[in-house]
RNA sequence: CGCGGGGUGGAGCAGCCCGGUAGCUCGUCAGGCUCAUAACCUGAAGGUCGUCGGUUCAAAUCCGGCCCCCGCAA
Protein backbone atom coordinates (compact mmCIF):
# COMPACT_ATOMS: atom_id res chain seq x y z
CA UNK A 1 0.00 0.00 0.00
CA UNK A 2 1.41 3.32 -0.62
CA UNK A 3 1.73 5.25 2.67
CA UNK A 4 3.13 8.20 3.84
CA UNK A 5 4.60 7.80 7.59
CA UNK A 6 4.54 10.42 10.26
CA UNK A 7 6.55 9.60 13.70
CA UNK A 8 9.29 10.67 15.62
CA UNK A 9 10.78 8.93 18.50
CA UNK A 10 12.24 5.17 18.83
CA UNK A 11 8.61 4.05 19.00
CA UNK A 12 7.65 5.01 15.78
CA UNK A 13 10.64 3.70 14.55
CA UNK A 14 9.53 0.12 15.49
CA UNK A 15 6.42 0.79 13.34
CA UNK A 16 8.30 2.48 10.23
CA UNK A 17 10.43 -0.76 10.09
CA UNK A 18 7.51 -3.11 10.44
CA UNK A 19 6.12 -1.03 7.37
CA UNK A 20 9.30 -1.22 5.35
CA UNK A 21 9.44 -5.07 6.24
CA UNK A 22 5.66 -5.79 5.10
CA UNK A 23 6.88 -4.34 1.92
CA UNK A 24 4.28 -1.29 1.88
CA UNK A 25 5.87 1.28 -0.61
CA UNK A 26 6.52 4.41 2.22
CA UNK A 27 6.19 7.36 -0.14
CA UNK A 28 7.45 10.10 2.62
CA UNK A 29 8.37 10.36 6.47
CA UNK A 30 7.19 13.12 8.00
CA UNK A 31 8.59 13.80 11.77
CA UNK A 32 9.53 16.76 13.51
CA UNK A 33 12.58 18.85 12.54
CA UNK A 34 15.87 18.93 13.78
CA UNK A 35 16.37 20.77 17.04
CA UNK A 36 19.44 22.00 19.25
CA UNK A 37 19.59 19.03 21.71
CA UNK A 38 22.04 16.86 23.94
CA UNK A 39 24.95 17.72 25.43
CA UNK A 40 26.75 20.85 23.50
CA UNK A 41 23.57 21.75 21.99
CA UNK A 42 23.84 20.34 18.39
CA UNK A 43 20.92 20.31 16.17
CA UNK A 44 20.50 16.39 15.42
CA UNK A 45 17.58 14.41 13.29
CA UNK A 46 14.80 12.76 15.36
CA UNK A 47 15.04 8.86 15.39
CA UNK A 48 13.09 8.62 13.07
CA UNK A 49 14.39 10.94 10.53
CA UNK A 50 17.60 9.19 10.84
CA UNK A 51 16.24 6.29 10.35
CA UNK A 52 13.97 6.94 7.54
CA UNK A 53 17.52 8.70 6.00
CA UNK A 54 19.53 5.61 6.08
CA UNK A 55 16.75 3.76 3.97
CA UNK A 56 16.79 6.26 1.50
CA UNK A 57 13.34 7.34 2.33
CA UNK A 58 12.14 10.76 1.58
CA UNK A 59 11.86 13.44 4.76
CA UNK A 60 9.61 15.90 5.47
CA UNK A 61 10.39 18.19 8.42
CA UNK A 62 7.48 20.74 8.44
CA UNK A 63 7.25 23.54 11.56
CA UNK A 64 3.54 23.33 10.89
CA UNK A 65 0.83 21.79 8.63
CA UNK A 66 -1.89 24.31 8.77
CA UNK A 67 -0.91 26.54 5.81
CA UNK A 68 -1.94 25.23 2.59
CA UNK A 69 1.36 24.47 0.71
CA UNK A 70 1.93 22.48 3.24
CA UNK A 71 -1.25 20.35 2.93
CA UNK A 72 -1.01 20.52 -0.66
CA UNK A 73 2.22 18.67 -0.77
CA UNK A 74 1.25 15.99 1.59
CA UNK A 75 -2.00 15.53 -0.54
CA UNK A 76 0.30 15.42 -3.75
CA UNK A 77 1.79 12.90 -2.40
CA UNK A 78 -1.02 10.68 -3.62
CA UNK A 79 -0.65 8.05 -0.60
CA UNK A 80 -3.61 5.43 -0.06
CA UNK A 81 -3.32 6.02 3.95
CA UNK A 82 -1.36 7.82 6.16
CA UNK A 83 0.17 6.47 9.16
CA UNK A 84 0.78 8.43 12.04
CA UNK A 85 3.33 7.30 15.51
CA UNK A 86 4.04 9.55 18.06
CA UNK A 87 4.45 12.24 15.54
CA UNK A 88 3.74 15.19 17.72
CA UNK A 89 2.14 17.70 15.80
CA UNK A 90 -1.92 18.13 15.54
CA UNK A 91 -3.03 17.08 12.13
CA UNK A 92 -5.57 19.63 10.50
CA UNK A 93 -8.58 18.38 8.93
CA UNK A 94 -7.08 19.05 5.26
CA UNK A 95 -4.32 16.64 6.22
CA UNK A 96 -6.80 14.14 7.67
CA UNK A 97 -9.05 13.39 4.62
CA UNK A 98 -6.14 14.01 1.72
CA UNK A 99 -4.97 9.93 1.85
CA UNK A 100 -8.37 8.13 0.64
CA UNK A 101 -8.26 5.63 3.23
CA UNK A 102 -7.55 8.79 5.80
CA UNK A 103 -5.03 8.66 8.66
CA UNK A 104 -4.31 6.03 11.24
CA UNK A 105 -2.97 6.15 14.61
CA UNK A 106 -0.74 3.67 16.70
CA UNK A 107 -1.00 4.45 20.46
CA UNK A 108 0.09 2.67 23.11
CA UNK A 109 -2.49 2.20 25.56
CA UNK A 110 -6.18 0.91 25.96
CA UNK A 111 -7.99 3.96 24.96
CA UNK A 112 -9.33 6.14 26.26
CA UNK A 113 -7.33 5.64 29.07
CA UNK A 114 -3.96 7.26 28.85
CA UNK A 115 -4.89 9.75 25.81
CA UNK A 116 -1.61 11.99 25.02
CA UNK A 117 1.87 12.22 25.31
CA UNK A 118 3.16 9.65 28.28
CA UNK A 119 0.81 6.63 28.14
CA UNK A 120 3.72 3.89 28.67
CA UNK A 121 4.94 6.05 31.80
CA UNK A 122 1.32 6.53 33.21
CA UNK A 123 -0.20 3.58 33.15
CA UNK A 124 3.39 2.19 35.24
CA UNK A 125 3.18 4.88 37.59
CA UNK A 126 -0.48 4.70 38.16
CA UNK A 127 0.07 0.77 39.33
CA UNK A 128 -1.76 -0.52 36.09
CA UNK A 129 -1.97 -4.06 35.93
CA UNK A 130 -2.58 -4.07 32.20
CA UNK A 131 -2.08 -1.73 28.71
CA UNK A 132 -1.60 -1.92 25.67
CA UNK A 133 -1.69 -0.37 21.69
CA UNK A 134 -4.50 0.79 20.13
CA UNK A 135 -5.02 1.52 16.40
CA UNK A 136 -7.34 4.41 15.57
CA UNK A 137 -8.83 6.12 12.47
CA UNK A 138 -7.73 9.46 13.33
CA UNK A 139 -10.04 11.90 13.57
CA UNK A 140 -9.55 16.19 15.17
CA UNK A 141 -9.10 15.56 18.56
CA UNK A 142 -6.50 14.45 20.77
CA UNK A 143 -6.50 10.40 20.05
CA UNK A 144 -10.64 10.60 20.34
CA UNK A 145 -10.53 8.68 16.72
CA UNK A 146 -12.58 5.52 16.19
CA UNK A 147 -10.93 2.22 17.60
CA UNK A 148 -10.01 -0.01 14.85
CA UNK A 149 -7.92 -2.55 16.42
CA UNK A 150 -6.41 -3.15 20.10
CA UNK A 151 -4.29 -5.38 22.05
CA UNK A 152 -3.53 -5.89 26.12
CA UNK A 153 -0.48 -6.42 27.62
CA UNK A 154 0.24 -7.58 30.93
CA UNK A 155 2.84 -5.09 32.84
CA UNK A 156 5.09 -7.07 35.07
CA UNK A 157 5.87 -6.32 38.60
CA UNK A 158 9.23 -5.62 38.08
CA UNK A 159 8.01 -3.60 34.64
CA UNK A 160 9.88 -0.66 33.80
CA UNK A 161 9.05 2.00 31.19
CA UNK A 162 11.91 0.72 28.90
CA UNK A 163 11.26 -2.90 29.20
CA UNK A 164 7.14 -1.57 28.28
CA UNK A 165 7.70 0.34 25.73
CA UNK A 166 9.89 -2.03 23.43
CA UNK A 167 7.27 -4.65 24.33
CA UNK A 168 4.45 -2.14 23.20
CA UNK A 169 6.65 -1.00 20.05
CA UNK A 170 6.78 -4.68 18.92
CA UNK A 171 3.21 -4.94 19.45
CA UNK A 172 1.86 -1.66 18.07
CA UNK A 173 4.20 -2.30 14.87
CA UNK A 174 2.92 -5.61 14.33
CA UNK A 175 -0.80 -4.46 15.04
CA UNK A 176 -0.37 -1.60 12.32
CA UNK A 177 0.67 -3.83 9.40
CA UNK A 178 -2.35 -6.09 10.72
CA UNK A 179 -4.46 -3.19 10.37
CA UNK A 180 -3.49 -2.17 6.89
CA UNK A 181 -3.85 -6.01 5.66
CA UNK A 182 -7.88 -5.74 7.03
CA UNK A 183 -8.28 -2.34 5.75
CA UNK A 184 -7.08 -3.08 2.32
CA UNK A 185 -9.48 -6.07 2.55
CA UNK A 186 -12.44 -3.80 4.14
CA UNK A 187 -12.43 -5.99 7.46
CA UNK A 188 -11.83 -3.66 9.24
CA UNK A 189 -14.90 -1.83 11.74
CA UNK A 190 -14.30 1.14 13.52
CA UNK A 191 -15.68 1.22 16.71
CA UNK A 192 -16.00 4.68 19.11
CA UNK A 193 -13.99 4.96 21.80
CA UNK A 194 -16.52 4.62 25.08
CA UNK A 195 -17.66 7.81 26.67
CA UNK A 196 -16.36 6.20 30.29
CA UNK A 197 -12.82 6.19 31.73
CA UNK A 198 -11.00 8.35 29.40
CA UNK A 199 -7.93 9.20 31.24
CA UNK A 200 -5.11 11.71 29.99
CA UNK A 201 -0.98 10.86 30.06
CA UNK A 202 0.38 14.63 30.58
CA UNK A 203 3.68 14.63 29.67
CA UNK A 204 6.81 13.90 32.35
CA UNK A 205 7.50 17.41 34.17
CA UNK A 206 10.74 17.55 35.29
CA UNK A 207 10.21 17.87 39.01
CA UNK A 208 8.14 14.58 39.22
CA UNK A 209 11.22 12.15 39.67
CA UNK A 210 12.15 13.27 43.00
CA UNK A 211 11.65 10.72 45.32
CA UNK A 212 9.26 11.91 48.14
CA UNK A 213 10.30 9.16 51.11
CA UNK A 214 7.47 10.27 52.87
CA UNK A 215 5.27 8.49 50.32
CA UNK A 216 4.34 4.80 50.57
CA UNK A 217 6.75 2.50 49.18
CA UNK A 218 4.77 1.47 46.26
CA UNK A 219 3.91 4.63 45.05
CA UNK A 220 7.64 4.88 44.93
CA UNK A 221 8.28 1.98 43.09
CA UNK A 222 5.80 2.34 40.61
CA UNK A 223 7.49 6.01 40.17
CA UNK A 224 10.61 4.47 39.58
CA UNK A 225 10.17 1.84 37.01
CA UNK A 226 7.62 4.00 35.27
CA UNK A 227 11.03 6.51 35.16
CA UNK A 228 13.29 4.17 34.21
CA UNK A 229 15.46 4.71 32.70
CA UNK A 230 14.52 7.88 31.27
CA UNK A 231 14.29 10.49 32.95
CA UNK A 232 14.88 8.64 36.20
CA UNK A 233 13.19 8.97 39.55
CA UNK A 234 16.39 10.62 41.81
CA UNK A 235 16.56 11.67 45.40
CA UNK A 236 19.18 14.10 46.45
CA UNK A 237 22.13 13.49 49.43
CA UNK A 238 24.91 15.35 50.18
CA UNK A 239 24.04 17.78 47.70
CA UNK A 240 24.37 15.02 44.89
CA UNK A 241 21.19 13.86 42.75
CA UNK A 242 21.54 9.78 42.90
CA UNK A 243 18.97 8.67 40.17
CA UNK A 244 17.30 5.03 40.98
CA UNK A 245 16.73 3.26 37.98
CA UNK A 246 16.02 -0.19 39.69
CA UNK A 247 14.42 -0.67 43.42
CA UNK A 248 12.32 -3.40 45.50
CA UNK A 249 10.15 -3.11 47.96
CA UNK A 250 11.46 -4.33 51.35
CA UNK A 251 10.80 -4.78 55.07
CA UNK A 252 11.45 -2.97 58.05
CA UNK A 253 10.01 0.95 58.77
CA UNK A 254 11.56 4.34 60.42
CA UNK A 255 11.27 7.83 59.67
CA UNK A 256 11.41 8.47 56.12
CA UNK A 257 14.04 8.80 54.40
CA UNK A 258 16.29 6.59 56.96
CA UNK A 259 18.35 4.18 55.41
CA UNK A 260 17.92 0.82 57.51
CA UNK A 261 20.61 -1.59 56.77
CA UNK A 262 23.97 -1.57 55.26
CA UNK A 263 22.02 -2.31 51.67
CA UNK A 264 20.39 0.60 51.26
CA UNK A 265 17.08 -0.26 51.81
CA UNK A 266 15.52 3.30 52.99
CA UNK A 267 12.06 3.98 55.50
CA UNK A 268 9.31 5.61 53.65
CA UNK A 269 6.14 6.60 54.81
CA UNK A 270 4.57 3.50 54.16
CA UNK A 271 7.01 0.59 54.23
CA UNK A 272 10.25 0.52 52.62
CA UNK A 273 12.33 0.65 49.42
CA UNK A 274 15.71 -0.92 48.43
CA UNK A 275 17.19 0.96 45.33
CA UNK A 276 19.17 -1.94 43.65
CA UNK A 277 20.73 -0.34 40.48
CA UNK A 278 21.51 3.33 41.02
CA UNK A 279 23.71 6.10 39.26
CA UNK A 280 25.06 9.56 40.74
CA UNK A 281 25.96 12.60 38.82
CA UNK A 282 28.60 12.39 36.16
CA UNK A 283 28.66 8.19 36.70
CA UNK A 284 27.29 5.61 34.38
CA UNK A 285 24.37 3.06 35.77
CA UNK A 286 26.12 0.44 38.61
CA UNK A 287 24.16 -1.96 41.08
CA UNK A 288 23.77 -0.67 44.29
CA UNK A 289 26.53 -2.96 46.38
CA UNK A 290 28.81 -0.99 44.10
CA UNK A 291 27.63 2.35 44.70
CA UNK A 292 27.58 1.47 48.67
CA UNK A 293 31.40 0.57 47.97
CA UNK A 294 32.38 4.34 47.14
CA UNK A 295 29.65 6.36 48.64
CA UNK A 296 29.42 5.86 52.41
CA UNK A 297 25.71 5.76 53.63
CA UNK A 298 25.33 4.05 57.17
CA UNK A 299 22.21 2.68 58.69
CA UNK A 300 20.52 5.65 60.34
CA UNK A 301 21.80 7.84 57.94
CA UNK A 302 18.47 9.94 56.84
CA UNK A 303 18.31 10.49 53.01
CA UNK A 304 16.29 14.27 51.88
C1' C B 1 31.41 27.79 21.21
C1' G B 2 24.87 26.08 26.43
C1' C B 3 26.49 24.53 32.03
C1' G B 4 29.09 20.66 34.59
C1' G B 5 31.33 15.79 36.59
C1' G B 6 34.61 11.77 35.30
C1' G B 7 38.43 8.10 32.93
C1' U B 8 43.69 5.09 39.02
C1' G B 9 44.86 -3.50 39.61
C1' G B 10 38.25 -7.44 38.04
C1' A B 11 34.09 -3.63 40.68
C1' G B 12 33.25 1.08 43.30
C1' C B 13 36.18 5.07 45.24
C1' A B 14 40.51 8.18 47.64
C1' G B 15 45.05 10.50 46.23
C1' C B 16 45.70 15.58 42.21
C1' C B 17 44.98 22.24 44.81
C1' C B 18 50.55 21.85 48.52
C1' G B 19 55.00 17.13 42.34
C1' G B 20 59.16 12.49 45.17
C1' U B 21 57.91 4.76 47.97
C1' A B 22 49.91 3.16 44.34
C1' G B 23 45.88 3.85 49.37
C1' C B 24 40.53 2.30 50.88
C1' U B 25 36.09 -0.90 50.64
C1' C B 26 35.11 -5.37 47.88
C1' G B 27 36.27 -9.36 44.48
C1' U B 28 39.90 -13.33 43.11
C1' C B 29 43.64 -17.13 44.74
C1' A B 30 46.19 -19.86 48.85
C1' G B 31 46.24 -21.13 53.94
C1' G B 32 44.01 -20.93 58.98
C1' C B 33 39.79 -20.89 62.47
C1' U B 34 34.74 -22.97 62.70
C1' C B 35 29.57 -28.08 63.08
C1' A B 36 29.08 -24.39 59.37
C1' U B 37 28.98 -19.71 56.53
C1' A B 38 28.26 -14.37 52.02
C1' A B 39 31.33 -14.50 59.06
C1' C B 40 36.45 -13.99 61.11
C1' C B 41 42.17 -14.24 60.83
C1' U B 42 46.78 -14.54 57.79
C1' G B 43 49.20 -14.23 53.24
C1' A B 44 49.42 -13.66 47.75
C1' A B 45 48.57 -12.36 42.75
C1' G B 46 46.94 -8.33 39.85
C1' G B 47 47.85 -1.35 37.86
C1' U B 48 52.24 1.49 31.09
C1' C B 49 47.29 5.91 37.02
C1' G B 50 42.48 6.97 29.12
C1' U B 51 46.00 8.62 25.22
C1' C B 52 49.97 11.82 22.89
C1' G B 53 53.34 15.47 23.91
C1' G B 54 55.56 19.47 27.23
C1' U B 55 57.83 21.40 31.97
C1' U B 56 61.06 19.04 35.79
C1' C B 57 66.50 15.72 38.80
C1' A B 58 61.49 13.56 39.51
C1' A B 59 54.56 13.72 37.01
C1' A B 60 48.53 9.90 38.87
C1' U B 61 49.75 14.83 40.71
C1' C B 62 51.64 20.97 36.87
C1' C B 63 50.76 22.64 31.29
C1' G B 64 48.71 21.76 26.20
C1' G B 65 46.32 18.51 22.30
C1' C B 66 43.27 14.20 21.34
C1' C B 67 39.82 9.96 22.43
C1' C B 68 35.87 8.00 25.48
C1' C B 69 31.80 7.97 29.44
C1' C B 70 28.14 10.55 32.13
C1' G B 71 24.82 14.48 34.97
C1' C B 72 21.95 19.19 33.96
C1' A B 73 19.55 21.86 30.42
C1' A B 74 17.06 21.38 25.65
Amino acid sequence: MRLIFMGTPDFSVAVLAALIGAGHDIACVYSQPPRPAGRGQKERPTPVHAFAAVHGLEVRTPRSLHDAEAQAAFAALGAEAAVVAAYGLILPKPILVAPRRGCLNVHASLLPRWRGAAPIQRAIMAGDAETGVTIMQMDEGLDTGDMLLRDVIAIGPDETAGSLHDRLAELGARLMVEALDKLAAGHLTPESQPPDGVTYAAKIGKDEGRLDWAGPAVELHRLVRGLSPFPGAWFEIKGERIKVLAAHLAEGSAAPGTVLDDRLAVACGEGALRPLRVQRAGKGPMDADAFLRGFALPPGMVLA
